[in-house]
DNA sequence: AGGCCTGTCTACCAGTTGGTAAGTCTCTGG
DNA sequence: CCAGAGACTTACCAACTGGTAGACAGGCCT
């Protein structure tokens, strides 16, 4: 038959449905009715909801983190920065419910934000290493890396993924939009880290 | 007996729970339970969960709007950013839940996210005010007022409550570590605001 | 052919959920 | 003194949750 093509669309689905609704809001019985599939087939691959949960974390942020990596690989400098905040809203525009799971997961915390802080790891050490490294150089303005990384972090997620709040200030999740918001967020990068 | 002295304590209980756990990992039983109560005691002054919900989102939200255009009311120019910041990470120090359930409502959406949106309108109306009115006098970078503040915000609410992505480059949130990270923030906003 | 593994199904279950119905108690005003 | 409103309770329920047990079909290897 479709062979183990069923658990990668049970990994897509969950993925979409967890970063989406929630992992809470998510049950076994929506997601197997929108699979056309019995809910015992999504525990026979998966073993229980948890398994389920951690699988899809280890896809998602995997995935996300090659993505960052292969983005700001060779370049150096506000170069670099760019092309990584072009690779997650381009993320963010496409497959929102990506960046939706790393912030359920954080949300969550406990046993599955370690998980994913390990998937994370060699990306905030690459990204550590970037800051130190122009700080020194004199191109970033010197202060502590570790700091300056949630700052970027909180406020690209942020700009990139809180729909309500953009709606807040009257501005809608339009495509159009979405690209004024990068630039805009550019600029506001540039300015604080330079 | 106590009068409606426990509709408070509901209200205050719920406020925490919601904006810790969530909105769905927060049971009525549980809630009730750890009030010394029966869940039909917050039924009956709630109605519904849904309900209660509503009136945690008004008190929390109401407050933390009045906290806010209180700590600008007056000041002009930097102090005043300043000034919002400091209160923002107060609460978010002493508490939590107040912005957690911020970030639960955004997160839910639909129904809830208009509620709390019409609750802050004033706050937000006022902060851009501020903004266009300080750009205009040229102690703030030309543009477009609401992308600077969901960015602000994004970053603020970022740096404030996102305990995971602290603890993923490895900063405890401690108070200690807190009052570095709100000086960090400060200047990371000067930086990009100015 | 026959045993076995894989994938999917039906049947079922115990626990939890939000919510309804109807009672009990106590205080208060006429 | 008693009617009734307010505050809170017990008793109950239908729906849904994640998960177990076991059957059945088909392909693969011997």
């Amino acid at each position: 038959m479709a062979g183990s093509d069923t658990r990668e669309r049970i990994l897509d689905a969950a993925l979409d449905a967890f970063g989406t609704r929630g992992f809470d809001t998510t049950s076994l019985d929506d997601l197997a009715e929108h699979l056309g599939v019995r809910k015992q087939t999504i525990l026979y691959h998966f073993g229980s909801k948890h398994d389920l949960f951690m699988a899809t974390i280890d896809a998602a942020v995997g995935e996300l983190g090659v993505a960052m990596i292969e983005a700001g690989r060779g370049r150096t400098g506000w170069s670099a920065v760019e092309s990584v905040v072009n690779t997650v809203f381009r993320i963010a525009v496409r497959e929102p419910a990506r960046l939706g799971l790393l912030r359920e997961t954080t949300r969550l915390g406990g046993e599955w934000a370690d998980r994913m802080r390990e998937s994370l790891a060699p990306v905030i050490e690459k990204a550590r290493l970037f800051l130190t490294l122009e700080m020194r150089r004199g191109n970033m303005r010197q202060t502590d890396p570790n700091l300056v990384l949630v700052s970027a972090y909180s406020t690209v997620m942020g700009v990139a993924t809180e729909v309500e709040v953009l709606r807040a200030v009257g501005i809608e999740p339009t495509l159009r939009e979405a690209v004024k918001r990068r630039r805009e967020l550019l600029r506001f990068l540039e300015a604080a880290l330079r």
